[in-house]
DNA sequence: TTTATTAAAGACAAATGACTCTTAAAACGT
DNA sequence: ACGTTTTAAGAGTCATTTGTCTTTAATAAA
C-alpha cells in the first residue's frame, strides 16, 4: 500500500530532517541530506527545488550554500505539504476509482472509505514539522536507518 | 491518493458486478463486464486471467462461456481478494517507506499509520463480496456511471 | 464438420513514475 | 579575475504499470 509518490516521501523526509536540526539559521546542504537520508542527491535536488519554488525552502548557492525552512515548522503541517506535493485532491479520491463517487452516487466502499480520508487529513491538519521534528531530535523516531 | 492499482480495482469491481448478478448459474462474458464497467476489454480479460489462476473465479470457453465466481460470495472477502492482486504485504507499509519501521525503530508517523492500516485491514476483513453485491442489487450504491 | 463464439496466452506498445546526467548559474574565497 | 562549491534547469534513461493486439484453444450450435 503505497499512499505517497516516492518523490512526496523524500520531500517529507527532507523537510523533517530541517526541522529536526538543532540551530535554526544557515543554510543545509543538500549533498548532506542525501548522504543522511540516503536518496540520490540529483533525485533530491529536483524535489528540493520544487519545494523551493513553492515556497516552503529558500535556497543558498555557493559554498556554504544549502537549503533551509522557509518558514517556521511550528506553521507547517502534513496536510499544506501533502497537498502542494500531491495534488489538491489527494484526499478526495475513491477507492474503486469511480468518477463523481460521493454522498449522492456512492461507490461500494465509500462509506468507509470516506471515514479513512478524514480521519487522515485530520491527522495530518493537526501535525506539524515542528512536532515531528522534536521527536526525531530526542530519538523518540527516526528517518532513516 | 490511489491506494490500489488500476488493475486491483477493475478485478475488484468485476467481482462486485458478479456477486451483484441476480442469477447464480451460469457464465457472465467478459465482453458484457467490459462494456458495463467501461473496462477495455483486453485488458479486463488479462485481469481476470489471473484471478482465475488463483481459483476466485472459473471460466467457460465457447458460446455463452464467460467467467463466475468459483466460491460463495459469502466466503469472499475483501482482505484475501486485495492480498491476493496487490501482494501479501499491502498491509505492512511504512508511510514514509522506512524499511523495517515498526515499534522498536518507528518513522516520525509510525504510530497513526499503524492505527490506519489496521482499521482499513479490520474493514477489509469483515466485508464480503456477498454483502457489497446485496448493497448493489438494491441499489444503494454502484460500481459505474 | 464447419462456423461462430468465447476465454487463454503472450507479444507488443504507450504512458507514467523514478531516477540520472550534463550543463548552466550563482556565490564565495583567494 | 579565477577556481571551487553549491543549487537550478532540463534533457535523457530506465523500470513498472497500463493498455492493445494477435494468435491459439476450447466449446457449442448449425
Amino acid at each position: 500500500m503505497q499512499v505517497l509518490s516516492k518523490a512526496s516521501i523524500n520531500g517529507l523526509r527532507a523537510l523533517l530532517y530541517l526541522a529536526a536540526q538543532e540551530r535554526r539559521e544557515g543554510y543545509t546542504g543538500i549533498r548532506e541530506m542525501a548522504d543522511e537520508l540516503d536518496i540520490s542527491f540529483h533525485f533530491l535536488t529536483k524535489i528540493l527545488q520544487e519545494l523551493t519554488q513553492k515556497g516552503v525552502l529558500r535556497s543558498y548557492r555557493g559554498p556554504n550554500g544549502g537549503v533551509a525552512l522557509a518558514r517556521d515548522p511550528g506553521t507547517l503541517y502534513l496536510e499544506e505539504l501533502v497537498l502542494m506535493m500531491e495534488g489538491d485532491d489527494f484526499f478526495d479520491t475513491c477507492l474503486l476509482g469511480l468518477p463523481g463517487c460521493g454522498e449522492r452516487k456512492p461507490c461500494p466502499v465509500h462509506a468507509f472509505w470516506k471515514e479513512t480520508k478524514a480521519a487522515l487529513k485530520k491527522e495530518f491538519q493537526t501535525t506539524s514539522l515542528e512536532e515531528l521534528g522534536q521527536q526525531i531530535r530526542v530519538g523518540k523516531v527516526r528517518l532513516a536507518d
